[in-house]
DNA sequence: TGTACATCAGTGAACGCGCGTTCACTGATGTAC
DNA sequence: TGTACATCAGTGAACGCGCGTTCACTGATGTAC
């Protein structure tokens, strides 16, 4: 049994969940070949090294994300209230559903000192902000503050909870922080 | 010429520039070493190892700006609208003052897995924590948003846009950004 | 004042461990005839 | 159907580099007499 059985799969759930449990630094290749039982050379089949690997999983997981999120942001049946309230709710649902997986993103993002803040790829910094600059133009969202204030709101006020949860922060029940968090973005946007 | 002059304070003061600059990981002993002019081995003279003075540097940082935070929030002559300004304000201040700094803690704080959520040392968390339970107990605060939310918001609006600002996401003032970002504040506290 | 000794911050070559990476090998599966 | 060979995912011992840490040493300053 060796050509028909690949483990891509496998061996990318292990490692994404062990970088968000014990960071990139942390996280050895012994470690992960061991966690899903393959030998260390098998990686090297796969990607070229294990920054090669992170770097990999970081973006295809974030490009992931970002792309279902723009779906939902940019939906032309409904109005800005809707679409920041589904938003809001998709982000929340999304850390819910595999919040390891999420964690991957949110610990690991400082890890990729250079490449990280470098532009063309869809990354949700620029998701949001393009959908604030819309937003703006077509007068769905108030003109008097500065479009980068309102993308460092949405993106503190949502992520900030994720972060609290995941360090237990956070008791109460994820779908009611979702509903609060809504609320205070469409406040703070002047969205009624 | 060995014994008068010590070296902590430069020993210290790169450190900290190159784990905000570089993280924790991907700084060496050496780095430090070499970019203060002072061989390796001087270093053990003062921490024990690197991971140690890491540690060390990181609460040090934290508590000091905690402490200086504090006397702000819990000002007994002021009211809560200004105290939350000032605090806001305090904390942009803070960060412009010495930006490296202050990135020193933004960055690593996901670097230490365990330690960091252990309760008991004076960080901001519990800070911003007890700020809120004594608003909502003394009704300068609203009851109506579970207070865990409430501090998530603070960390989040005041946070995001240092970080952003960190990485050249901010082009506006900081001094701009920190009235809109007060503004939010209050505006979210539901504080006139 | 001068001499001998103690102290101790700082030195840096050397060490060794840990980790990422390599590569000759295995053996199951697919293919040709 | 059977045999010989090709393919290729997976193996894991071995390698070597980089980095954190050690420790015997240096030499400037302080102290005792």
């Amino acid at each position: 049994m060796s050509r028909p059985v690949r483990k891509r799969s496998i061996i990318e759930d292990t490692a994404i969940r062990l970088f968000a449990r014990k960071g990139l630094a942390g996280t050895t290749i012994k470690d992960i070949a061991e966690q899903c039982g393959v030998a260390e050379g098998t990686l090297y089949g796969y990607y070229k090294g294990k920054n090669e690997m992170a770097w990999a999983l970081f973006t295809r997981e974030v490009e992931k994300f970002t792309t279902a999120l723009e779906a939902i942001l940019f939906d032309p049946d409904k109005g800005m209230h809707e679409r920041i309230y589904a938003g809001v709710r998709f982000t929340f649902d999304y850390y819910q559903m595999d919040p390891e997986r999420f964690a991957f993103i949110l610990i690991n993002q400082h890890d990729f000192p250079e490449k990280c803040l470098l532009d063309g790829w869809h990354n949700p910094y620029e998701l949001i902000s393009k959908f604030i600059l819309k937003g703006i133009e077509d007068k769905s969202l108030p003109a008097g503050i500065p479009p980068e204030m309102m993308v460092a709101h949405l993106f503190g006020l949502i992520l900030q909870p994720l972060v609290m949860h995941r360090y237990g922060r956070i008791k109460i029940e994820l779908d009611q922080a979702a509903r609060i968090v809504a609320q205070a973005c469409l406040r703070l946007m002047e969205v009624r």
